[in-house]
RNA sequence: GGCUCGGUAGCUCAGCGGUAGAGCAGGUGACUCUUAAUCACUUGGUCCAAGGUUCAAAUCCUUGCCGGGCCA
């Protein structure tokens, strides 16, 4: 304790609070120096601020609460607004509809909860609002909340803070919604078409299913590591074994690896299998999928536009257009077309030259040659792909654990989606070949032979049909559907480092 | 991990060597159809932290912490 002689300013009691809390603090006391509880009893039977509005009929009375967001005082009569999860709603008080309840007014801060009941009008500039003939505070907020015309600028504290943001932000709490109904519908598409949704092991005592650097737990009574999962894949794999034909799960996923704006070390991750069927099939439902939703969720195909800010800083977006049908085309065919034709027949030097020279593509000595050609295919395709694209047939080097193409077996029977420069989804023809698995499996193990799934190959020992199976990055998919620019946005409270 | 930008009042920001500023929010008063209500008066700061340079640091330098963006 180097500084135990410096007394601590972090957790002082009231007297170190700033002006604006200690005249919050000091309200409690009014109130119950007026016989009230501010965080009383519930309020039960409120029709929330959109039925108020929707089902707007002169006169009808109703119940409502929300948080209080704005007022405006002229003396005998009030206007404020209340907010909820559907919206705002204005308020009208005045001495004589609310006696000396009206005096509550003085009181209420901004922020704080109230429950009313009232008429409905609407006033002289057309606004639907209630008339207040009761007025009670349901909870006292404490501490003032950020302004209704600003919002919250501080990416940091929008983050940290949710609830704070969600207060101020209309398009916080948008893409929230949003995400939930992305959700829902994501599950009624795949229940009409008789998939079984399951839950997996979170907690597995080997990580597969993907490369990725896994979390790492303990458990306690059996003295045992436990990896957080990194995907569900091979215990879905197991259930077409034990006779499932259709079965996905929409789930949570970690990965011990870095944060950016499309990462975040757990993710919502929706993985489907579909057994006697191939790639093929599963390119087509994803594409049932995605318009399905965005139809049903955003209301039309042409998704995640944007228009320009008015002082110019960010420049306009074309939106995304979802019509179906999508191209599926050949890794080949898609590297040629911006590499030159004759890309797949010169020698390796020749293709590294033409990468330097007029590709214009960086790439280093230690890539191998399939990597100096995916390098091209992610800088000059990938990344400028806006439109949704089917990448069909990667070649095998690039997905070792896919299931090779019969008629050539260099490249794999594996789609991936491209939606706005992201994979948003892999699809494959699933391996399901027990000895070649194994094989694929052992390499990919090396030395940690510990890692190997051992379960997991007995069980294709068993046999599993032939499968085709998909992946969907939830996060992601929202971030196309409601234009978020950055992973966090679609994460109601994305992992941050500590503060102090 | 590298480069780069940022952290100043509750919020949004200005100030970039010479006494810490504005708008909104807050406080007091006025006001019975306001809606970024209006009008008058007014309170409010460990300028992220620790060192250093200087007569003088929010400002310049170094290190650290947290965050954004780009890259790996």
């Amino acid at each position: 304790m180097a500084n135990a002689t410096r007394p601590s300013t972090l957790h002082l009691p009231m007297e170190d609070e700033s002006e604006l809390l200690a005249l919050r603090r000091a309200r409690l006391d009014t109130w119950r120096e007026l016989g009230i509880d501010p965080f009383g009893d519930a309020f039960p039977g409120t029709e929330n601020c959109k039925q108020a509005v929707d089902n707007y009929v002169d006169e009808r009375p109703v119940r409502i609460a929300g948080r209080l967001i704005s007022k405006r005082e002229m003396g005998k009569n009030v206007f404020a607004h209340i907010l909820d999860e559907t919206g705002k709603l204005q308020v009208y008080a005045q001495v004589q509809g609310l006696g000396d309840k009206f005096a509550f007014w003085k009181l209420l801060d901004i922020g704080d909860f109230i429950g009313g009941e009232g008429t409905l009008f609407t006033t002289k500039t057309g606004e639907k609002t209630v008339k207040l003939s009761d007025l009670r505070i349901l909870s006292k907020s404490l501490r003032p909340i950020p302004s209704q015309w600003y919002g919250l600028s501080d990416v940091e504290q929008r983050y940290r803070q949710r609830y704070v943001d969600m207060i101020v932000s209309e398009d916080a709490r948008k893409v929230l919604l949003k995400r939930s109904q992305i959700v829902k519908e994501v599950r009624r598409f795949f229940e009409e078409r008789d998939f079984t949704e399951v839950e997996t092991p979170m907690m597995q005592t080997i990580a597969g299913g993907a490369a990725a650097r896994p979390f790492v737990t303990k458990h306690n009574a059996l003295g045992i590591d436990l990896y957080m999962r990194i995907a569900p894949e091979l215990y879905l794999k197991r259930l077409l074994v034990g006779g499932m034909t259709k079965v996905f799960e929409i789930n949570r996923n970690f990965r011990n690896e870095g944060i950016s704006r499309r990462h975040n070390p757990e993710f919502t991750m929706l993985e489907a299998y579909w057994a006697y069927a191939d790639f093929t099939s599963m390119a087509q439902l994803v594409e049932d999928l995605i318009t399905t939703v965005a139809q049903k969720v955003i209301g039309t195909l042409q998704v995640g536009g944007r228009a320009a800010s008015e002082d110019g800083t960010v420049p306009a977006l074309e939106p995304i257009d979802l019509t179906p049908p999508w191209p599926r085309t050949p890794y080949r065919e898609l590297v040629k077309s911006v590499a030159g034709d004759d890309w797949f027949t010169i020698t390796e030097a020749e293709r590294r030259d033409r990468c330097a020279g007029k590709l214009g593509v960086e790439i280093s000595s230690v890539m191998g040659d399939f990597e100096v050609t995916n390098q091209v295919f992610e800088k000059l395709v990938e990344a400028k792909t806006r439109n949704p694209l089917f990448v069909t047939h990667l070649p095998k080097e690039l997905v070792p654990l896919a299931k090779q193409n019969s008629a050539d077996p260099s490249v794999v029977d594996v789609f991936e989606l491209i939606i706005a420069g992201q994979e948003v989804a892999p699809g494959y023809s699933e391996l399901n070949n027990p000895v070649v698995q194994r094989q694929r499996l052992e390499e990919q193990a090396g030395e940690e032979k510990q890692n190997l799934d051992e379960d997991f190959l007995t069980a294709l020992e068993y046999g599993m049909p032939p499968a085709g199976g998909i992946g969907i990055g939830i996060d992601r998919l929202v971030m196309t559907l409601t234009g978020a620019e950055s992973i966090r946005d679609v994460i109601l409270f994305p992992l941050l480092k500590p503060k102090i």
